[in-house]
DNA sequence: AAAATGTACCATACGCCGTAAGGTAGTGTC
DNA sequence: GACACTACCTTACGGCGTATGGTACATTTT
C-alpha cells in the first residue's frame, strides 16, 4: 500500500524536486521571478512548506548552482590537455546559456560541484605537465573569458536561434541616432552584427582558440626553461 | 537672496546627486542593500520624492552604470591599439573592483557611456588597421576576459589590499576536508593561493598578455594575407 | 494684484517579498 | 497507549517598488 487515498496525489516534494523545479522557474522567467511563494505553487504546496527541505533561499540558490554545474563537463584526469579544455569551455558555455541567471552565481557560491569542477581541471593540467602556478594562470584566464562571454552573450537581444532576430528594426530606430553621435558604432551594427549570417556566439570560438593557443605557448616557454 | 530660511537647509536633490549617492550605498553595502527609501534616506528626503528625479528604480541603475563606466579610461582615436587596450583593460578593471554591484549590469544595460565607450575603442581600432570583424573579435575576448575576472574577483574573501587576508583560517579548516576529496584544490591552495604573497590580482596581467599577443598575432594574419 | 503654471517634495496604500513562530495530521516505534 | 518524527500549514512582521493623489512654494502670465 503505497498511499492510502485516492485523491489526486501530489508529488512529493524533496529538496532535490524544490531545486529542479526552481532552477526550471528560474531559466523560464529569469531569477528575479523566482519567489519562494511561487516554487511552492509550482509544487503545489505552501510557501513555508519549503523550508523543512531548505534552510533558507540562500541555500536554495546554492542548490541550483551545484546543480547547474554538475552539467558542465569535467575533463578528464587522463586527457590531453587541450582538447580537454576546449570541450570543458565550450560546455560551460552552452550550460550557461541555458541558465542565463546562473553566470553571476557561479563564482559567488562554492558547492561541491564546482569544488569538483575546479578539482578535476587542476588534476587535468598538473597530469599534463603544469605547475601549479601555470595551472592557475590558465583556469583564470579560461574560466574569466567564459564566464565574461556568458554574461555579454546573455544581454544581447536574441532569439533562439542566436540570431538578432525579431528585434532588428528596433535597432535599425537608433542606427540614425547613433550614426551620428557613434560612427563607428553604427558602421559595426550595419556592417557586421545586423548581416543576415552573423550571430554573437561565433565569436566565441575566435577568442577560446587564442586563449589556448596562447596556454600552449606559456607551457613550452615554462618547460624549455 | 538665495533661500529665505536660515533653518539647516538640506543639500538639493538633483537626479545627478541621487545617483552618486546611489552608487556609493551600492558600493558600501551591495547592491542588495540599495533600497528607494534607504537612498531617499540618506539624501534627506521621502522615498517617492525621488520618483520625481527618476521614472522607476530601473532608470536609476541605468543612471549608476552610466556613472561607473564613464570612470573607464577611453582609448584615443589616434594611439597605438595595444598600449591603449591594455590601459583600457586595467582601468575598467579598477573601476569593476570599486563598484563590483556594476559587473553583471555594465552589460545588461546600453547607456549612452558605455555606446560611446565601444565606440571609442572600435575607432581606435579600425585607425590601427583592424578591419570591423577583427575589430569585433578583439572587442568580444577582451571585454569576456576583463567582466569575466572582475566577475571572479569580487566573489573571493579578499581584504582591502587583496590578500586572501583574515578568513585563512576558516579555509585551513576546510583543507582537511579538502585535501581528501578535492586533493589537487586543496595543494593548489596550500601551495599557492594561501602563501604569504600570492594576491588573485596578479593573475590578471598573464591572461591580458596572452590575449593582446594574440589579437596581434591575428592582425598580423590579416594583414599579411 | 490675481491667476495660472511649474517645481520639489510628501502621505497613504497595495500587492509583492523572505521568513520567524508556532501549529497539525498522519505515520512509525516501543 | 504514549511518544516522536515527518511533511506540511496558518498567521504575522517588516521591508520592498511604486500607483495615486496630494501640498507648499516660486515663477510666470495676464
Amino acid at each position: 500500500m503505497v498511499r492510502s487515498t485516492t485523491k489526486t496525489t501530489r508529488e512529493p516534494v524533496t529538496r532535490e524536486r524544490a531545486i529542479r523545479v526552481a532552477v526550471a522557474l528560474a531559466d523560464s522567467g529569469g531569477i528575479d521571478s523566482l519567489s519562494m511563494r511561487k516554487l511552492a505553487g509550482e509544487l503545489g504546496v505552501e510557501a513555508m512548506s519549503l523550508y523543512y527541505h531548505v534552510k533558507n533561499k540562500d541555500e536554495l540558490l546554492d542548490g541550483m548552482v551545484g546543480l547547474v554545474v554538475s552539467e558542465m563537463a569535467i575533463p578528464a584526469a587522463d586527457a590531453a590537455w587541450k582538447p580537454a579544455l576546449r570541450e570543458r569551455s565550450e560546455s560551460a558555455r552552452d550550460v550557461l546559456k541555458r541558465h542565463p541567471w546562473a553566470i553571476s552565481q557561479v563564482d559567488a557560491r562554492s558547492t561541491v560541484e564546482s569544488l569538483n569542477y575546479l578539482n578535476a581541471t587542476i588534476g587535468c593540467l598538473v597530469a599534463a605537465g603544469f605547475s601549479i602556478p601555470l595551472a592557475a594562470h590558465a583556469m583564470s584566464l579560461l574560466d574569466s573569458y567564459v564566464h565574461g562571454f556568458a554574461l555579454q552573450e546573455a544581454s544581447l537581444p536574441l532569439d533562439d536561434a542566436g540570431d538578432i532576430g525579431a528585434v532588428t528594426e528596433d535597432i535599425m530606430a537608433q542606427q540614425a541616432m547613433m550614426s551620428g553621435a557613434f560612427p563607428h558604432l553604427a558602421a559595426m551594427a550595419t556592417e557586421l552584427i545586423l548581416q543576415p549570417g552573423y550571430a554573437y556566439g561565433n565569436e566565441f570560438a575566435f577568442g577560446l582558440g587564442i586563449i589556448l593557443d596562447g596556454i600552449e605557448g606559456s607551457l613550452a616557454a615554462a618547460s624549455a626553461s
